[in-house]
DNA sequence: AATACACTCAACCGCACCACC
DNA sequence: GGGTGGTGCGGTTGAGTGTAT
């Protein structure tokens, strides 16, 4: 028998925190600190599962965040992170003072990978040539992006197609301006 | 003005790791 | 050494919002 999740606990509330919620949380913290964060809601008298109170404080209500957007220094810094340690998004956030691992791993994905796309470097490699090692599927199989969870996993398969590989060396082409809206 | 499409980001999920017994 | 619980991390989702048609 494997260990029972922390949230399923029947109703723990999930979703979107309230004000009433962060204020509870925060109070808590400020007088208590987290100790176990598993003890925590019920202590706090939150109907949260410890996980999610965790989350929530170091992502969004932690005193030493800054929010905003990300400076060109910044930018730079990631990229440069990200070439030396990939996907290590922690690594990454304890070199930016302030960001956490989720803002930057969100700000990677939105903005950076493009980006570096549109200089004609891979994002996984940080190689110029976007030289992806995949496997051919073709274009004409592919469905029409009619969702944001049908685009992701579109994203996906283009980016390991063979087609996809000879577009993507040409950043400027037409394929490249209509996917990543350049 | 209504609808469809595109984008962002807060929050969730599942897994891995570590400490403790 | 193996089992269990707590925590952290990375990947993913989907609601909310903005923009285009």
């Amino acid at each position: 028998m494997g260990r029972s999740p922390c949230c399923e606990e029947e109703g723990l509330k999930k979703g979107p925190w309230t004000p009433e919620e962060d204020k509870k949380l925060v109070e808590y913290i400020q007088n208590h600190g987290h100790g176990s964060w598993r003890a925590l809601p019920k202590s706090a008298g939150l109907n949260r599962c410890g996980k999610s109170c965790r989350l929530r404080w170091t992502n969004y209500l932690r005193p030493d965040i800054r929010r905003g957007k990300f400076s060109d220094e910044e930018e730079r810094l990631i990229i440069n992170l990200h070439s030396a340690l990939g996907n290590k998004w922690s690594a990454i956030a304890a070199r930016l003072p302030g960001r956490t691992d989720n803002e930057i791993k969100n700000y990677w994905n939105t903005h950076l990978k493009k980006k570096l796309l549109h200089m004609g470097i891979d994002p996984l490699t940080h190689a110029r040539g976007l030289t992806l090692a995949c496997s051919p599927i073709s274009r004409a199989c592919l469905p029409p992006p009619t969702s944001a969870t049908c685009r992701r996993v579109l994203g996906v398969l283009t980016t390991h197609s063979g087609f996809m590989q000879t577009q993507l060396r040409r950043p400027e082409s037409r394929f490249c301006r209509a996917y990543f809206k350049l």
